[in-house]
DNA sequence: TTGAATTTTCAGGAATTTATGAAAAAAATG
DNA sequence: CATTTTTTTCATAAATTCCTGAAAATTCAA
């Protein structure tokens, strides 16, 4: 296959993997243009490579910054910005599973938080209730517990080899 | 917290934390009825509680059980088909998880698969995709492996439990 | 400062996704 | 079978999400 045609490939598949998990799609893109580009971009590079608008780039951009998986570039003697994506697949994802934590599944759980002890007699269905929270709070937690394991012996996986070596 | 208000709260928190998840929002609410009511639902009642129309409870239903976390209840002397959902935690993600992957992450690492060796001269470009390519899918079956073995540790809770308290 | 280059914002329009409701199909009843 | 009940389908409407492009704001260099 050539070049350009398995770039666009893989973007146009990163693009729809983005869209499937509630990620818009140019934001997608934007980050596999960068991902597999050896050298910084500007806005106006992804502008022209995507055929996007201005805003559209300049938005999603600042999106994916804000998601710490996409920084500035310092280009000396150049005034505009320049733009390169976290290559490493395990702080990407690392990246990834902490922001949709902190902006989704924190807040639902400080939301379901709030519910406390219900009031009144306690029916078949309030005690179902009940029980279905309970479980939802101790799955959440075991969740957070292991991935937090896996995240940091990923991080930690040259450590580990050093110690395998000389143990 | 009174009951009512309790129930409508988690519907309302689950549909928001599906429809960030690509989702779509009504399936997720039907999955919270089903979820925490203790006895098994028809249509009919879906569509009353939730207030939505026919059509509309018909599909979700059919896709929650296309996902295998919502199923048929067989009740006696009934015409109506009645339905419950999956309530053990990790059965659920489980599901979730495998689903997702086999719908969404197998068909684009497959795509992904299609592209091959590059032609032509090894250009910066086509070193840097070469390199991020292989480590997408290193990171993917390493991923991958490491889900499976969490999901088999709970799957096993139980018996490791026992396991503890004899050894 | 001034003015050119660059970035940001956002109202309105385009595109996509989701829901409705009525008709068709299927299943159960007698 | 014929009839009634229940489920499914799907064209169109409604809602939501996303993108554009031009104007406003900011930055920078002289």
């Amino acid at each position: 296959m050539e070049y350009q045609q398995a770039k666009e490939k893989f973007i146009q598949t990163w693009g729809t993997l983005g869209s499937n998990w509630g990620i818009n799609k140019t934001m997608a893109q934007i980050h596999a243009l960068l991902l597999i580009s050896p050298k910084a971009l500007s806005t106006e590079e992804v502008m022209e490579d995507l055929m996007i608008s201005r805003g559209n780039a300049n938005m999603n951009i600042r999106a994916l910054i804000d998601w710490g998986i996409v920084f500035k570039a310092f280009i000396p003697g150049e005034r505009r910005e320049y733009f390169i994506a976290e290559k490493d697949m395990w702080e990407l994802a690392k990246h990834i599973i902490e922001q949709r934590k902190k902006r989704e599944l924190d807040p639902m759980m400080r939301s379901l938080g709030q519910i406390g002890k219900l009031e009144g007699g306690k029916t078949e269905e309030v005690q179902e209730f009940e029980k279905i929270m309970g479980e939802l709070n101790v799955f959440s937690s075991k969740a957070e517990s292991m991935l937090n394991k896996i995240m940091s012996a990923n991080k930690n996986w040259f450590f580990n080899f050093l110690l395998k070596l000389f143990k």
